[in-house]
DNA sequence: GATTATCAATTGGCCTGACCAATTGTCCAA
DNA sequence: TTGGACAATTGGTCAGGCCAATTGATAATC
């Protein structure tokens, strides 16, 4: 039985996350200023130097920008490579919508990979899993765990075409409309939850069993859109 | 004349580009571990948190991993994006492949779209039908009409990510592995047998069966998959 | 009155020094 | 050989301080 490693989050990553949280929830606007470094600090329980790092990890990501003398203010989200052509693929999804699509095309995926998968594919889902165990374990949001494992069941599947697919969706997610409404609201349980279910997933496509790959994803999914729908609720009380 | 913007290069960026160049000369290699913080502060002739704050953006951008007591350590460049092309349209998806993905796709889409059809989408899909037929009529290959019609299912069911996964599907059709081998070789026989396996759809979706939609969509890809790749070998007869 | 110079408060940039906690290697005892 | 205690190393965090850049208000000048 794999054990989760307990590793204590760090705490500039706890202040960035909650930062970017109340950033992506709009509590403030891009170009807005944020709290002096020192009033931060205050506010949060903890020291400048701490706060700093936060900022730094924030900077970096291209999330705020830091002006001496200044403040810190927060970036147009825009700031992503603008590579994607005028076609119809640009267009924002929903993301209550995408979560449906991905319902419909990741179940069967899973249930072609179950088929297909050789012992190369299991380990790389495996990884994913047990990447996005770390960083649960950490505390952190499993975003590229989450991202890995549902891609290794794509590459899985053996078709590209899929699996071009399965990548877009998740690069939408990287849009501006994931931004302010993203993973961000879900807690601690659900990403237990999650890995719960992923870990059927594994089970099922391990053991070749493609009716149980399909509708152990589609559970998954269907659990996750109530997850998400519920956290957007929460987020946008309007 | 544009003089040059002078902007002071804080102290943690210039450190950071410092250790990242060394890391890429292969000064450090992956898996190494660097000085430690400590030793880096009096080696530069900076301050413990200024080297700090540069590791903290190195491991932001993964470069490098920090372990509590332990030290900090190179980490392997694969960390990048598995060399993924941002724009899906540009990627060339083999025929064979695509008709296998659409199998997947449009069978439940369609089935979707026997639930959630409203008339205007059933007048659409009915009118696709029959520019098809009329096509064929004519002794024309029914590229508009069959196109019409498969874009006509994905509108009705509802969702718009769908959608477009189906209208990229299409697109790709009209990229260059297709000009030379595409539904040019489907013959007369081919297009009837087309016609009614759409028909058998389109009944079910009016019935707002679900069920009976997928599978008549299934039967009517997987049929069009065998016919395609007959004409493929016919026309390839390597 | 409009413009310009000045100044002080605010804010980030950086440093020193310190203490705590996790890790890891060493050495001794069973 | 094995097991554990111990100490050195290393990262994690904090407190407080000084400097430099920014900015807005005030005062001086035209």
């Amino acid at each position: 039985m794999p054990l989760q490693i307990i590793q204590p989050q760090r705490l500039y990553r706890q202040i960035a996350e909650q930062l970017r949280s109340l950033i992506s929830k709009g509590e403030f606007a891009a170009g807005t200023r944020l709290p002096a470094e020192r009033e931060l600090a205050k506010q949060l329980g903890v020291s400048r130097p701490s706060v700093r790092e936060a900022l730094i990890a924030l900077e970096v990501e291209k999330v705020i920008e830091v002006r001496t003398g200044s403040g810190i203010y927060v970036l147009k989200p825009k700031a992503r490579q603008p590579s994607r052509k005028k076609t119809n693929d640009t267009v924002e999804w929903g993301p209550l919508e995408l979560m449906r699509a991905r319902e419909l095309v990741e179940s069967e995926v899973a249930a072609l990979a179950a088929r297909n998968a050789k012992k190369a594919d299991l380990q790389l889902i495996g990884d994913a899993l047990q990447q996005m165990r770390d960083e649960v374990a950490k505390g952190q949001i499993p975003r590229e765990g989450d991202e890995a494992f549902h891609n290794a069941i794509a590459q899985a599947c053996g078709n590209e075409v899929l699996r071009d697919t399965i990548c877009g969706y998740w690069q939408a997610r990287h849009g501006t409309l994931f931004e302010r409404l993203g993973d961000y609201f879900e807690d601690q349980n659900s990403w237990d939850s999650a890995l719960i279910e992923h870990a059927a997933v594994l089970e099922a496509i391990r053991a070749h069993d493609a009716g149980a790959a399909r509708s152990a994803m589609q559970r998954h999914l269907k659990k996750a859109h109530t997850r998400y729908s519920a956290s957007w609720r929460r987020a946008k009380p309007s």
